[in-house]
DNA sequence: ATCATCACG
DNA sequence: ACGTACGTGATGATA
């Protein structure tokens, strides 16, 4: 990663060699007494300054070294855990073996560790090569199957949202739906979708207005303009949050669809803001969760039952990646879906996007 | 061992 | 008065 070096050469024509550039201490120190970039916002629960992405953007204009560290920085992830750290990890097989838990996360999604498979880069281009880089055995190829949308759909479907199970049986653009009515207009900016999409998964969260208003950037009060309007258009969501609440409280746990409890921390761990939030959002994932597990033992029954050679290789909660040899590809392809879509039927229909390719960054 | 940061759904 | 989204794991620095 040449990157890393040529963002430290200009970096370091400003800020000493002494200085260690991955200490957030060191490097805070710097930027805002001797360098005296203003400081804006709180600092780090033990007193230090913030030197996250989102703390630097704030100074980005004013020092031209700003921007090379948060190049920089995100340089320096990517080496160091997915170069790095995934290089270490390569098996005499040649093939990387992550470890399951399937008893560790409360909410009942796997958790993945040793090394993680679940948080390989995707959101930016540069982080999306990493993908390329998993391939199938020899002449098979890659297969992506993730579910569209299955938390909101299970939401829609736990709470009963009139609008939203409407919305998903025309197979509308979720996001843009919400913008048409929050907003009132017939065609929607990408600002208004982009911000509909916020507002979706801030519920689904269980998200304050003062979380909202910090995620759009807009004010508090605007925020809270936006959240009735959202329960005047899903008025179902607002009920189910507060019986979810109550039933959280009352009971210590709730319970996903299929009645698996996840259990609600109310003593100790931060505040019963908290413990509202998990109750809501818990049954939501749980449920999604439940439902990717049965949809993968049945995938599994269906290529035993087929003496299928076709195996599945990861699971990234609301996704599974598969190799398939050729002569099995449409085949599979065909039969995923169905098996997936079917897994359990709730008011809404299920949807699965598939995607074939000889890498992951393909199949996507 | 804990903190700060950042990668993912 | 305060702080503010759910669920994770890996890394390097620091204590």
């Amino acid at each position: 990663m040449k990157k890393i070096k040529s963002c430290e050469e200009t970096i370091h024509q400003y800020i000493p060699e002494e200085i260690n550039l991955d200490s957030p201490k060191q490097l805070g120190e710097f930027l805002f007494e001797e360098l005296k970039l203003p400081y804006k916002g709180r600092k780090t629960a033990t007193g230090q300054y913030k030197t996250d992405s989102k703390a630097l953007h704030k100074v980005y204009d004013e020092h031209v070294i700003v921007p090379l560290l948060i190049e920089r920085r995100g340089a320096v992830k990517l080496k160091s855990t997915y170069v790095d750290g995934l290089q270490k990890e390569i098996q005499s097989d040649g093939r990387i073996h992550t470890t399951y838990l399937q008893n560790f996360v409360n909410t009942g999604r796997l958790s993945s560790r040793q090394p993680n498979l679940q948080n390989i880069p995707i959101r930016t281009e540069e982080g999306r090569q990493f993908r390329k880089l998993f391939v199938p055995q020899e002449g098979w190829t890659l297969i992506a199957a993730d579910y569209s949308q299955i938390e909101l759909r299970v939401m829609a479907h736990l709470a009963q949202v009139k609008n939203l199970i409407q919305a998903f049986k025309d197979d509308r653009d979720i996001h843009t739906e919400t913008a048409i009515k929050m907003f009132n207009v017939e065609a929607v900016s990408s600002e208004q979708r982009r911000q509909a999409k916020i507002i979706n998964f801030s519920m689904i969260y269980g998200a304050s207005p003062y979380g909202l208003a910090d995620n759009l950037k807009v004010d508090v009060e605007t925020a809270k303009i936006f959240m009735k309007v959202y329960f005047d258009l899903y008025p179902e969501i607002q009920d189910y949050m507060k019986a979810k609440e109550e039933e959280g409280q009352k009971y210590g746990f709730v319970e996903t669809l299929f009645g698996r409890k996840c259990f609600i921390p109310l003593e100790n761990e931060r505040d019963a803001k908290f413990s509202a939030r998990v109750s809501v959002n818990a049954p939501v994932q749980g449920t999604a969760a439940d439902m990717m597990r049965l949809a993968m033992i049945r995938v599994d029954d269906f290529f035993r039952k087929e003496n299928l050679k076709t195996k599945m290789l990861l699971q990234i909660h609301d996704e599974i990646i598969l190799e398939t040899p050729p002569e099995e590809k449409d085949f599979v392809v065909q039969s995923l879906r169905k098996i997936m879509e079917s897994v359990y039927a709730l008011n809404i229909p299920l949807k699965v996007d598939i995607g074939v390719g000889k890498n992951w960054d393909e199949a996507h």
